[in-house]
DNA sequence: CGCCGGTTTGAGTCCATTCAAGAGGAGTGG
DNA sequence: CCACTCCTCTTGAATGGACTCAAACCGGCG
């Protein structure tokens, strides 16, 4: 395999190593897999709900969301995706796609087939496990959704997801947590917290009114942070959770491994 | 290990086989799990948020939930569990954990150690890949509760929510899809749907006036099941999705492991 | 220039909330 | 056995936060 392919799944690698220890044949059996790069168009689906996807999706640049439509063809959007996500292993996990998985920008992806990762779990365990750790932060934050859209009244949920945005794009290396490129519209705003587009528009602005946030150009800053996740009753732990026993290979139970 | 004990990690072993196949060798070895039987009385914890859980948890009779708050003191229920659920895997695999675990009713549950669950993961891969799995299912709810209470008027959601609980019930077979009781009162409700007690009384005497459902004594029964559904905007496949990748032992990429 | 997607603002409406009070049951103690 | 408390459920009236509808604005682009 050329040189080139191997780095493409560097930034899964990565994110797998931020949750455990992996030795080096782990290391390369995850480079090794086999994948196929490709672009996504802004707008375009890279799972549509009710299909049956055959890979999984390493973002490499741009943007995603996870979203589900509604009877009356509202929109919810349940999750954020970008560089270094290995999204949509939900769905190709669960054989038949409980949701849709949408380009927000324009993207570049690897796509891996879901058949290669499951023989990479039976034939490395410890990986197996790491990528079990990734999809459990993913559900973490679902929660946290769950609760934001469900508990926190207009100004503390936008907070909130301003917040949760800065932090995963600071994580992610592409953006500083006080000033990043919002790369949704309002309207895909509102998707997210349960809003209406006018409301999302209304509520920016106070935020801004408010020196909670600074507008300019479709970036955000943000000038105290402390005031703004208070707003947000945002804790970032969940975002950065710290398992050490999966990452301190020190452990009685990990050494009688191999 | 005593015969009683063992059994009694059989409801846990019941579910990992509706996910995947299992050998022999695979089952044994998840009934031989190390585990301790307990009680918690109503109203008590199995996890606190921020506690670094030492033990996940198996439900063998009772209900639970998972439950957040928030700065001002509300509430947000995050999921319901029951008997088979495998509950708070989530909260010790991730370390410390991010929400609490509260018991609806008295309860039955075993503890498992967390290091014999990842140590049997590393065993025994296909049972990692089960409880995967598992988790994954968990998470298809989590996004199914977003949109439920992000994009669903009152009435919709206590229908999504009563057509999650009947088919969860039946599932596990504690109830009739039909005729089930209640494990919950509507102030718990309210915090399911991230409505006020107020206003599920009055959507509940609505749906029961438009007779969708019937409510006698702490149990409810759907006279229509199609209804409540449409309702509802109902769909069940997140609740019972078909893994055939793991189901059927016949595929080649898994014929070549062992 | 004129179109288009996204943002902004206003006015009126409605769904869900808040506040408040009463009714029904289960359990406890005198 | 009744009085008492506690908890849950129920109902009414008033309030309010978010929605709807509608129009205007703005920058980018063909």
């Amino acid at each position: 395999m050329p040189e080139q392919q191997t780095n493409l799944l560097a930034p899964l690698l990565k994110k797998l190593l931020m949750w455990t220890h992996l030795d080096d044949s782990e290391r390369s059996a995850v480079l090794a897999l086999p994948h196929m790069e490709s672009s996504v168009e802004k707008g375009g689906y890279i799972v549509r709900d009710g299909e049956k996807p055959r890979n999984s999706c390493l973002i490499l640049s741009g943007f995603a969301c996870r979203q589900k439509l509604v009877s009356d063809g509202e929109m919810q959007i349940m999750s954020i995706h970008m560089r270094g996500d290995f999204v949509d292993l939900q769905n190709s996990m669960l054989g038949t796609a409980d949701h849709s998985v949408q380009a927000l920008t324009q993207m570049r992806v690897a796509n891996v087939p879901i058949e290669a990762v499951l023989q990479l779990c039976l034939e490395y365990p410890k990986v197996g496990l790491a990528l079990w750790y990734d999809t459990l932060v993913d559900a973490a934050i679902f929660r946290e959704w769950i609760v934001n859209v469900g508990r926190r009244g207009a100004r503390k949920r936008l907070a909130h997801l301003l917040c949760e945005f800065a932090v995963r794009l600071e994580q992610a290396g592409l953006a500083d947590k006080c000033d990043y490129v919002m790369p949704m519209t309002q309207a895909q705003l509102a998707d997210c917290t349960g809003l209406t587009p006018v409301h999302i528009n209304r509520t920016l602005k106070g935020l801004d009114e408010e020196n909670l946030i600074v507008r300019t150009k479709g970036s955000v800053r943000i000038p105290d942070w402390h005031k703004l996740a208070e707003v947000g009753d945002f804790q970032s732990q969940y975002l950065q959770p710290q398992q050490e026993r999966l990452l301190n290979p020190s452990h009685s139970w990990m050494l009688n491994q191999v």
